[in-house]
DNA sequence: ACGCGGGTCGCAAGCGCTTGCAAGTGCAGT
DNA sequence: ACTGCACTTGCAAGCGCTTGCGACCCGCGT
């Protein structure tokens, strides 16, 4: 008897232990297709991902995950990977009816997408900036940004670099925060007084090897910076190795800071912005569930806040001073 | 019509066209549940794994994911995350009807865990070192471990410490590697005519701060080795950072050699063995559904063979040389 | 023109579970 | 001892799909 091994009420409790014995005895398990086609409910909640292979898409679905198996449900595991498996996923039906909500994480979800997303009929929440009709968990990217453009601004640079995030047309990268992080930036650099530089904007692709390249830009470019801001820590990574390669010296002759405070920044003594992922997963996961359990509410917005790491890549500009030697290019 | 929407024999070509135009009309999609009970199948492949936040198993789920995804099937993510997750997923019949077969990802499964998976009736493959019942994908990682150690003693190195991983009782690290690449390291050293010392092999847990504590232990033993070799690149970037606050600079005071290839591997300039996990996932899931293709086959065991990298954290070992200033400890 | 057979079509019987409901049980009140 | 009520119990009707099978249609051969 149903009722009886899933503990509803209107069962005697006599009754009720005779049954689970019986049911363990031959080692019953109640079949999750039969149940799933008579309540209408799958338990399972779809999480929609670019890609797993990347940091942060794996913090976030570490925490997104821990509080939905908390929560008792089961998760369904989309990675997009490119332009063409987003477009099967969201054309398709491909997800309906094989979850009971679905979690966006750190997409630009267009009209179109967002459209079929309502369709479905069950809660959607969105990690990052989304659309209105959907739950979302955000981070304050200019505010962020500007607390650490004013931590260089406080040590004395005057001009600071920034090595943005240059989505271009790659489907396996966020959303909104490449604009966000680049406004702190210039409102920061604004409003302490210092005048904004074109060439001091060095946008590229949001990996190690484009902040290498963007970088390698901005030591070459027409005003050498003493400080730069970098809007990944994986871009901070890759600038940091240019550095080394070019025998300068992080913080004596360049002050960088990151965005993410990925696990390898405390390695590489990178001063960066926190930004806690899987806290947000967390956070976006909880809002899921409570639209789960509350069909009717409005779309919340939750705002997950971020701190700023110190290290030892930032300290006060050196005044003008003889370069040493760079003996150590190749260290590590 | 069942029949005509899913393109089975059986149909006039005339008719399934008509009823494929009314269901569009319509906009009907067939329900899930129903077809998974009528057939028993439930098109979903579960990936067990200890996280998905950590690097090795974002490239393997993210591997097996597109293979799986390829096939038509969706992918359901189990993160065992502790010990409890890990003993409510296999205890109690967690995987039981969700999945039509299973693939486990880098876990030491117990006897009884593996006598579970095998109740449950479906195909399973593990990535890693399993129990001979299940399809495997492996990795020779004694071989690959004496290919880097080769490296160092054609270099010239005569003391080559070594950093280990010691999983001790966590659950959300990998299986047997650990061993077999130890017992690569023992092999490799001792046919160079080489001693083993109890002092030059420190384990520690697999991650930066397990191998910045195992390289504080080899550069305060009793011998102080020219060359490290590291279990894993993560345990390899902790121990650099070590190096690099202590003044040693690498490759020219100490060589080391780390084992992944990790995405920042490159990034640090770290010689490693490239162990291809994209390609074990993949592997993996192949296996699986080669399983599912053929469900009375006997099971298969894949090897993906490995490559050493050589960047710039390796060279030969300095003659007797007097220590450069450690200006640059700040340096990054 | 009639019969036959290959090819289609549509009905209905499940798949295993949940749940409303009628029948049944036991106990207290009269 | 009988009636009434609250609580249990077990039956049966779906949930939406797949699939075996009988009914049917049409065109061919005789």
């Amino acid at each position: 008897m149903s009722r009886a091994l899933r503990d509803v009420p209107g069962v005697a409790l006599r009754t009720r232990e005779r049954v689970k014995a019986a049911a363990a005895e031959v080692g019953y398990v109640s079949n999750v297709s039969g149940s799933r086609l008579a309540t209408g409910k799958t338990g399972t909640i779809a999480i929609v991902v670019p890609t797993a292979a990347r940091w942060f898409f794996g913090q976030a679905i570490a925490g997104a995950g821990a509080v939905i198996r908390g929560a008792g449900l089961d998760v369904l595991l989309y990675e997009l990977g490119d332009a063409a498996g987003r477009q099967r996923l969201f054309a398709e039906h491909g997800l309906r009816g094989r979850a009971d909500a679905v979690l966006v994480l750190s997409l630009n979800l267009s009209g179109s997408e967002t459209r079929l997303l309502q369709q479905l009929g069950v809660p959607v929440a969105v990690l990052g900036v989304g659309p209105a009709s959907f739950s979302s968990v955000v981070v304050n990217d200019q505010l962020a940004a500007e607390s650490a453009l004013r931590h260089l601004i406080n040590l004395g640079h005057e001009v600071i670099g920034l090595i943005g995030i240059d989505n271009g047309s790659d489907v396996t990268s966020g959303s909104v925060p490449p604009i966000a992080r680049v406004a702190g930036y210039r409102a920061a650099v604004s409003s302490a007084g210092m005048s904004l530089d074109p060439d001091l904007e060095q946008l590229d692709e949001n990996s190690a090897a484009g902040g290498a390249a963007a970088m390698t830009r901005l030591i070459s470019g027409p005003v050498m910076p003493t400080a730069v801001f970098a809007s990944s820590d994986e871009m901070a990574f890759g600038a940091l190795h240019v550095l080394r390669s070019a025998g300068i010296r992080v913080p004596a002759d360049m002050s960088i800071v990151g965005f993410d405070n990925h696990d390898f920044a405390a390695v590489v003594d990178l001063t960066t912005v926190d930004q806690n992922v899987l806290a947000q997963g967390q956070a976006a996961a909880r809002l899921v569930l409570a639209a789960l359990a509350n069909p009717g509410a409005a779309p919340t917005t939750a705002s997950v806040p971020t701190r700023l790491v110190i290290r030892r890549s930032t300290a006060p500009p050196q005044p003008l001073r003889r370069r040493l030697e760079a003996t150590d290019t190749t260290q590590n």
